[in-house]
DNA sequence: GATAGACCCTGTAGCAACTACAGGGTCAAG
DNA sequence: CTTGACCCTGTAGTTGCTACAGGGTCTATC
C-alpha cells in the first residue's frame, strides 16, 4: 500500500465494516471507487474513512441507506440551512416509535401467553390456542376475535 | 368452486392475506397444495383456512416462517409436551425484548439530538456532527467514541 | 354470441442491506 | 518455494413478501 492510504482490509477493520460490504457500498455508489494499487488492491485515503464512519455511524442510528445518502450530500452544504437534515431526523424518529410502540405490544402479548403456559400437553397449551383459534375444543362458542 | 371450498382470493379475504402472500406460502410448502378444479383453479377447504389463519396468527405475534413452521408441526403432536413451544416462544420473547432494548436506546439518541438541533447552518448542525465526527472542527481534541 | 371485467394461472424479478461463496491473483515471511 | 493471509470479480443466497408479464376462465350484460 502506498503510503497514506489503507487497504479495504484495514478500513474494514478502521469502522468495524464488513470487507463485502464495503465492496458493496462501492457498487451501489455510496462510497466512491478508491484509487488502485499495481496489483489492483483498492487503496483508500483519509476522506474515504470520514465518509465510511458517517454511513456507519448513520446505519447504527438505524438511518436507511437512502437517508444515510441523503444526509451525506446535506453534509457537504455546509452553508445551508439544516432544516432537510432535522426532517429526515424527525421522519425516522417517527418511524422508530412506531416500531417500539408495535413491539411494545408484542412483547406484552407474547410475555402474557408464556406466562399462561402450564407445561402440560400441547392439547392444553396456551400458546397454540392462541394460534389456533380451535371451535370445537373446550369454548365452542367462543367468538374467533382477530 | 365446488360447495364447501373457496377460491384463492376468498381464502385471502377470510384472512386477511393477498393472494400472491399465499401463493407464496404454498410454494415455500407452508401450506398444502389445495385440489384443483377443472379449470386449474386452487379449491380450498376449512383445514386449508384453519392452517393459514394460524400462520398469520403467528407472523403477526412476530414469529418467524421457521418458527411457525415449527409451532404448526407441534400443534399437530397433541399429547406431547409443549415445552418446545415453550421454548420458541420464550426465543422470540428475548429476541422482541432485545430489538425493543436497542430501538429504546436508538430513540433517546435520536432524541437528543434533535432536540440540540438550533435550526441553523448545516456547519452547526448537532446531527450532522453526530454523524461525521471532525477533528478540525469546534473541538479538535474530544475522543472519537462509538 | 360477443365482449367487458373480475378473477385465476405460471414464472420471474424486485425490494433492503447485506452475506457468502467460487475461483482466481498477490504478497510477505520463513 | 511454499504457506497463509490477504485481495479481486461476479454471482447467488438470505427474509418475507410484492409486483409484474403474459396468458386463461368465468359471469354478466348487450
Amino acid at each position: 500500500m502506498p503510503k497514506g492510504t489503507f487497504s479495504i482490509g484495514e478500513l474494514a477493520r478502521l469502522t468495524g465494516t464488513k470487507v463485502e460490504t464495503i465492496r458493496y457500498y462501492e457498487r451501489i455508489a455510496l462510497l466512491p471507487s478508491p484509487a488502485r494499487t499495481r496489483a489492483n488492491y483498492r487503496a483508500y485515503a483519509d476522506d474515504h474513512l470520514a465518509r465510511l464512519s458517517f454511513v456507519r455511524r448513520g446505519r447504527d442510528l438505524g438511518f436507511s441507506l437512502d437517508h444515510v445518502r441523503e444526509l451525506l450530500a446535506l453534509a457537504g452544504e455546509r452553508d445551508q440551512s439544516c432544516a432537510d437534515v432535522d426532517r429526515i431526523a424527525r421522519t425516522h424518529l417517527t418511524e422508530v416509535e412506531r416500531k417500539l410502540a408495535d413491539l411494545t405490544a408484542l412483547g406484552d402479548e407474547l410475555r402474557q401467553l408464556i406466562d399462561q403456559c402450564r407445561h402440560g400437553r400441547i392439547a392444553e397449551c396456551r400458546i397454540i390456542e392462541a394460534l389456533a383459534p380451535m371451535p370445537d375444543t373446550r369454548n365452542p362458542e367462543a367468538p374467533c376475535r382477530r
